[in-house]
DNA sequence: CGTTATATTTAGGCTAACCTAATATATAAA
DNA sequence: TTTATATATTAGGTTAGCCTAAATATAACG
């Protein structure tokens, strides 16, 4: 049934592509239109659309077009996720300019793992479009993160995911006050006005409102599987050193 | 001078293989280890190692084994950051095990750009090992982090950061002063004892020195490229639809 | 309907990065 | 020093994914 073929990078390439020219109005996609997507001559294409017909992603008419089988559908949109979300993360965190930002996503997205990328949506808020503004096709398994922006919660426990900011001061500043991902901060007071009052282990930090604002937190967390599993690593491993 | 060629993932992947194998001594690799440490017969490593030695990246001596070139170890150097930056991000951040983020790293690696890791290491607060324990090397461009403390800085203008304090009293007196992070002050003597006096807008006050030791502050920020080009961002741009 | 223009496929090549098998060199043992 | 073993290189082959040019199918037009 679902299947546990690995496909290349290229033919996940096609299989987005096809995903594009669809999008909305579900129509074939024609050789021409993903020759020019995908910037290759039409013969490559035709020769990819013959591979992914064998494989039962696309279906796929001589001289007509192709259209994304129910599989292949589910593949395209899985690749087309991460690379929004990885658009997202390489232009709002790290301030990666529009045009490089779709070349990273596009290469980067063969080999990000769905686990990684589920993460990465909860770090960011789990945006609902890309930088463009298309939409970021949802995840289809469940994974519920409460993050929000340390300017936005109450008083309690939190523990930072991540600091979000295209400038780098900012980041060198929290950075440089230990307020690093992993730490777990105790929010005080939260007047609705003026700088909000945090207490670290051993301090206490007053932050501006627009620092707080991109500091991503989610509640202390309970106990969960993964940070259980994070915790405890540490020993160094002979069999991957780095 | 500085080779402006586009390298594959295969050779940065031999690159970094020779690099980790001269990690510390600095002896010749192996044509053995190579093969081993990549999963790749011994002839593959033979041809690669001709193809870099003719780039001038290694120093190639047939029968004898392979050493990185000034310009090559940088390159190596560059990758292997990477991989452990990414590394870390991927054990810490997305909770991946550490045999899958070895996997992904050592992919992403290729891709990801110097200003997206550089940013990602920010992110993470500079983490100086990756997971394993290996030493991530140092990043050669040149990223100012620019934050001290008031009772350090000479005179000029600074713009207060955070309000750093064991003490919740000396947050509240520094609050009820108006000096909350945002706020610009001019430092105006600075003697090496005694009370530190600054001028903001449109007050003079004496600060104890301990006092002045709990606010973090930055230089007044000038107007850099890089500050602008991002503040510029924005429009989403037709030509890369995601 | 025939003719022309456009879109698509087929045929045949190329290159990077692998591989196996055969050969050459270097090192260790006798 | 000669021989045996381990290591390295060369020669020749394969595959994926691209390419160009030629052949063919479809669509548009008078
Ligand atoms: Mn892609
Ligand atoms: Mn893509
Ligand atoms: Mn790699
Ligand atoms: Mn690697």
């Amino acid at each position: 049934m679902s299947q546990k073929y690995e496909l290349s990078s290229s033919e996940e390439e096609y299989l987005e592509a096809i995903y594009t020219t669809q999008e909305g109005k579900a129509r074939v996609a024609t050789t021409r239109e993903l020759a020019a997507c995908l910037g290759v001559r039409d013969a490559s294409v035709t020769e990819m659309l013959k591979k992914l017909s064998e494989k039962g992603l696309i279906n796929y008419t001589p001289y007509r077009g192709a259209m994304l089988t129910e599989a292949g559908c589910k593949i395209a949109t899985k690749v087309k996720r991460k690379h929004r979300l990885l658009e997202r993360f390489l232009v709002d965190i790290c301030g990666i300019d529009t045009h490089e930002s779709h070349k990273q996503a596009c290469e980067i997205e063969h080999v990000i793992s769905d686990k990684a990328i589920d993460t990465l949506s909860a770090q960011l808020g789990h945006p609902s479009t890309c930088p463009g503004g298309s939409a970021i096709p949802e995840s289809d398994s469940e994974d519920e993160t409460d993050v929000s922006r340390l300017s936005e919660v109450k008083e309690g426990s939190y523990t930072i995911r991540f600091l979000t900011s295209a400038e780098p001061e900012t980041i060198s500043r929290l950075c440089s006050l230990g307020l690093i991902p992993g730490l777990t901060v105790r929010v005080q007071r939260t007047s609705s006005k003026g700088p909000l009052v945090i207490e670290t282990k051993d301090t206490q930090i007053a932050l501006g409102r627009d620092v707080a604002e991109s500091l991503l937190v989610s509640p202390e967390a309970m106990e969960t599987e993964g940070r259980r599993r994070r915790r405890r690593r540490g020993a160094p491993s002979a069999a991957t050193p780095g």
